[in-house]
DNA sequence: GTGAAAGCGCTAACAG
DNA sequence: CTGTTAGCGCTTTCAC
């Protein structure tokens, strides 16, 4: 009816009908309904968000800015955790499918992807942080982090350090792979061997970066440790922290991402420094792009070294 | 026809044919149109969470909780950011209308309720944290901080402290008022007089409780100071470590909150600790409880002082 | 045991 | 300018 016109802006209804219309919507709340508009054919304003967690200070940053930026595009963002766990992920995804989300944003979980179904549909999909390869076209937000691992190795070694250790992710994940490489290149680069002792991968996790940290802490020759991943670094900050006061104070640490509190502990925590909100405002635009076709893009993020006082000689 | 009878589970369908249409349902990736049932009228599996913002550690821990029980039980949990900003609140309480959510969890944002209109409808409403008087029957989980409160007091005065500062929420909170009365009760327990130049109250936010903290520390005779929120918590901490570090060794501080670094900041910043996983918890089995009436209960839980380095004689 | 009809809220495409 | 028709996907009736 005519209603339907006025409440949808079209140009046919006459103004006094339309304001009147528009007046007793208001009055009475009325809002339409999404599940109809949906059932049409029209689309969602819905936004899927797929993270491991939601209390490292990273992510915790990206939903916030993503959270925003979707509250001034009206998008309603639809946050699912996954604990870097395949299944959870495949189900948080088919639930996005039912409600007709219009993009997701994840962080894809370890794991080749056995050949995905038809888990994604319409959806437009942005990797974060990791690649993974997948039927699906999709665009990827990632992190440049080469760099800044191998000039963390250098600096250490500068400052004397030969016995460096490295925690980070296995191979199964891409930014596992590149970080663990770029660690070794700045090995390479320094003239010092590599240790196999001292590198410690796995899938990782905050109780992973910790109990690494601890033991390499407890039994190894290590003066220095380097960490590769968000989870990892603040484990292994905790091993630290609780370790030995004389012990960790002979250990230089190098932790992964910048949450505010690095600053203020132990003299401050080197580390290395993601631009969180580059890569949230990036996704974003991604998703706001809602441009017909899918170039899948790739862009790629350069995190900083930033050297604090446990890194210092 | 049949295969909705198939996929619904009903009886009345032969064992090969469900099985058949079951197999070929998965094979394609089919999953049901969450559009369609919500039309139907079957309600939808969206629960809404409005919070000031997600980097506080208590709301990101809060937020990581639910997140985690909605995907064990198979709800959509939909993030809105209000900034506290009433204006904000409301638009994102429309748009969780729009897609019939079955619950809000919602830390109401400061100001009275001018009358709130239909904003909320058929949506079960959980207040956390602050309580605000609304027409809609709401329950509310709380924090029960008064003692917490009035123990730091007791705390810092038989430490020897006499000019005790604090910071937190004005009036238009409950929780602001309720706060500020504590520490109030606890100066009269110790016979202290209320120093008006020591108390500052005001919009609860990561600025506020900086700036005060920061003319506190520089303009005020204080010795002492407790904080009365998350930001602000957050806040004052970050104005007490960037100080000149002679004064703010001179000053005893008790945060709010226990966000996870404050045990390795300073020799460990005091603070009262909120049960953050048990409010979730409440708050999600609240919206589990999809039982038909709404008794509106109110749940308190009960806050503990934390004394670390900060406020040891 | 299976099929046909109807309706949830909305709007594009046609009448009038 | 305004009204009617039809159909989006699904599940209840109610026949068969």
């Amino acid at each position: 009816m005519t209603v339907s016109r006025a409440l949808s802006n079209h140009p046919n209804v006459q103004k006094e009908t339309r304001e009147s219309v528009l007046k007793h919507a208001r009055d009475m709340g009325y809002v339409k309904s999404a599940a109809a508009m949906a059932m049409r054919g029209d689309g969602t304003q819905i936004v899927g968000l797929l993270l491991p967690n939601i209390v490292n200070e990273f992510y915790a940053r990206f939903a916030n800015a993503m959270a925003l930026a979707c509250d001034q595009n009206a998008f309603q963002l639809i946050i699912h955790l996954t604990n870097d766990d395949k299944a959870v992920e495949e189900l948080a995804l088919d639930r996005l499918r039912e409600v007709q989300a219009q993009a997701v944003v994840m962080v894809p979980s370890p794991g080749q992807s056995h050949v995905e179904p038809a888990h994604f549909d319409a959806m437009r999909v942005v990797q974060l942080i990791r690649q993974r390869t997948m039927t699906k076209d999709a665009d990827a937000v990632l992190v440049d982090d080469g760099p800044a691992l191998e000039n963390a190795v250098r600096h250490l070694a500068k400052q004397g350090h030969s016995q460096i250790a490295y925690i980070g992710a296995d191979a199964e994940l891409s930014s596992g792979r590149s970080r663990l490489a770029a660690f070794e290149k700045g090995l390479e680069q320094v003239g010092l061997t590599k240790i196999p002792d001292l590198i410690r991968t796995g899938k990782p996790s905050f109780e992973m970066g910790r109990d690494q940290a601890r033991d390499i802490i407890q039994n190894s020759p290590a003066t220095a440790l380097v960490c590769g991943g968000f989870e990892i670094s603040n484990g292994a900050l905790n091993a630290y922290m609780g370790s030995d006061q004389a012990r960790s104070d002979q250990l230089a640490f190098v932790g992964y991402g910048d949450p505010s509190h690095y600053v203020w502990i132990n003299g401050g925590i080197s580390t290395v420094q993601i631009p969180v909100d580059a890569l949230a405002q990036q996704a974003v635009d991604l998703i706001a792009l809602k441009g017909a076709d899918h170039p899948a893009q790739v862009f790629s993020f350069k995190a900083e070294l930033i050297i604090r006082g446990t890194a210092t000689g």
